[in-house]
DNA sequence: TCTGGGGTCCTTCCGCCA
DNA sequence: TCTGTGGCGGAAGGACCC
């Protein structure tokens, strides 16, 4: 605690976003797609093709058949009505010229290394929020609390400026970042000069800066909850800020009601949290066609006993063990099932998570075609913590 | 031509037990 | 012994996120 004449100093949460993080690391590597219309997605098929004079062949959305979805999109594609989500077939018919390139998580990863080590250059305290965001508590990084001329936020801009600068020289790529006393308006404040931008808020501009804003823009506020708040007549945050908290509570239930308010007054106190155990790992693939469980009948086993050889292999590789094994499918109709079973022994096998995971599958109606197949362990257990 | 894959968290229901 | 209550773990589903 701080005696009670020095001023407390002031919480200061970074939200940093890579802007368009996937299809930036895929220009790094294919310059001459600047400015074009790139939409990342789909299997492995699709790779660029060499040409004899050595330029490269890109093959187009127009090209592609399959069920993949769009992952990224460029600006210049999303310009197109292409968004991230969006099935690539229907993304063809928005943009059949923009080229479709595949994904590349290995290089993904490592860009994202790269940044992470880059803030941690100038903010050791650093929440992985995935592979292309994170948290950053710059609140007792020296300067933060500094006043530069008649600026208040001043020491912390600059801070944040410092980040973006290092982030930039480490990996080529632009993020953008928003500064505020908490992780939930930090997260909005990330995506409000985006891409490339920086913006500082107080709490004194909640109103001004916040309010105005749509309710989805907050995070945890998704299709389902917008649009019963739409349907009460609630479209801005500052509307939501406004209502009774009974009110909320009546309508979403005691926990969502009241987070509800919290979050539209811009109220948070959630820790960066540096480090969290992981609850389940888990494999799953949609077929290229639907899969019947007689007909199909081999090719369903050998990718049922790879899935569970996958989610085996894992574990092993993080040192986990599962209690908790389960499935998941989807039916050609889109319904999705899960059946999970608890173990007496946790369990890193590959054949006893295929035995547990055998018998949940007996518990489901396999009658309709399939479109997925899934395979989960959760409770975990750090491998070395127990006794085998 | 529908809609990926990897996660977290919450709610509800149920059986078991004190 | 009967009935109620409350906690808890397990199971299923759903909302949401990147």
């Amino acid at each position: 605690m701080q005696p009670a004449t020095m001023n407390p100093r002031t919480r200061w949460i970074a939200h940093l976003d890579m802007d368009a993080f996937y299809a930036s690391v895929e220009l790094l590597r294919y310059p001459e797609l600047a400015g074009l219309p790139v939409v990342i997605g789909g299997g492995r098929r699709h790779q660029p093709v060499l040409q004899p004079d050595g330029s490269r062949h890109f093959l187009t959305l127009r090209d592609y058949a399959g069920r993949g979805v769009a992952t990224t999109a460029t600006y210049a594609a999303r310009d197109f009505g292409v968004h991230s989500g969006m099935g690539l077939m229907k993304a063809a018919l928005r943009a059949p010229d923009a080229i479709l390139l595949p994904t590349d998580f290995e290089r993904y990863r490592h860009y994202s290394r790269l940044f992470k080590a880059a803030v941690a250059e100038v903010a050791p305290l650093i929440e992985d929020r995935g592979i292309d965001e994170i948290y950053i508590d710059l609140t007792d990084v020296p300067g933060a609390q500094d006043t530069l001329g008649f600026d208040p936020t001043g020491g912390v801009r600059a801070l944040a400026q410092e980040i973006r600068n290092n982030v930039r020289q480490a990996t080529g790529l632009s993020c953008s970042i928003g500064v505020t006393p908490n992780k939930l308006l930090a997260k909005i404040a990330s995506e409000l000069d985006k891409p490339d931008g920086l913006t500082v808020l107080t709490a004194a501009e909640i109103p001004g800066r916040i309010w105005p804003l749509p309710v989805r823009r907050i995070n945890g506020i998704g299709p389902k909850a917008g649009a019963k708040l739409a349907q009460l007549g609630l479209a801005t945050i500052g509307q939501v800020a406004a209502c009774d908290r009974a009110w909320l509570v009546e309508h979403f239930g005691r926990s969502y009601g009241r987070w509800l308010h919290d979050a539209a007054r811009g109220l948070d106190d959630r820790p960066v949290a540096t480090h969290q155990e992981p609850v389940s790992m888990s494999r799953e693939t949609t077929f290229e066609r639907n899969l019947h469980a007689v007909r199909d009948r081999a090719a369903l086993g050998e990718i049922f006993t790879r899935l569970c050889a996958q989610v085996a292999g894992d574990l092993q590789r993080k040192g986990y063990l599962g209690r908790t094994i389960g499935i998941k499918l989807r039916y050609d109709d889109f319904r999705t099932v899960t059946r999970d079973l608890t173990l007496p022994q946790p369990t890193a096998e590959a054949a006893a998570i295929r035995h547990a995971a055998g018998l949940c599958l007996k518990r489901v109606d396999l009658a309709r075609p399939l479109r997925l197949l899934g395979v989960r362990a959760g409770s975990l257990a750090r491998g070395d913590a127990v006794t085998l």
